[in-house]
DNA sequence: CCTTGATATAAGCATATTCGAATATATTTT
DNA sequence: AAAATATATTCGAATATGCTTATATCAAGG
């Protein structure tokens, strides 16, 4: 199987507890970054930052309303299969 | 969604060039460590490096045989379905 | 036992990530 | 235009990753 270099970058952006949460909160519904600073512990410059590491793995994009960013999960097949599949793997054999 | 920090564990094992061809190769058949030297642009310590980390993150398990270590993937299912999303995945938007 | 083949671990260094603090930019409101 | 709101960017320190080299472990054969 030929291994995507792209792959690799969207795995990476996933692998943070914190990108990983906001990810699952995009799939519930688009949001802006001050509704997500309500959902998250982190800090809006943190938040801003882990964002623009989402949006360089192709994984999230916005559109803009006012002074405010909508962002949503693009590929959202990709982003909820994964989680699916998270969520629905067994737990590892002992 | 609830979170599970075991996700972003096997995440990150997976969200590196080499571990990813790793398992790509190990969802074909077990390998022991010194086939896969042959497969892979990678030295013997850092293949097993690798390999510890996958280890950490549950993605792979091996058996014993003599002096070789016969690794496979266990939870196949997870690590194959992944794959599969990602080959299956379109391009993301412009 | 001593060697050899197979694998793992440790130490060290270079590079990358992460996060907070401060600052910058853009938009709306007054 | 100034102030307030929303978001992004920059910088620096701490920490983590990745890789190389060297060394350790461990099982099998002689």
């Amino acid at each position: 199987m030929v291994i995507e270099k792209d792959w690799v970058v969207v795995l990476k952006a996933l692998a943070h507890p914190t990108r990983l949460r906001i990810v699952a909160e995009l799939l519930q519904g688009t949001k802006c970054v001050t509704s997500m600073q309500d959902l998250l512990p982190a800090s809006q410059a943190n938040i801003s930052q882990h964002l623009g590491i989402l949006r360089n793995a192709r994984v999230v994009d916005f559109t803009q309303d006012g002074a405010q960013r909508c962002y949503y999960v693009c590929r959202p097949e990709l982003v909820g299969g994964l989680l699916d599949l998270l969520r629905d793997a067994p737990s590892p054999p002992a």
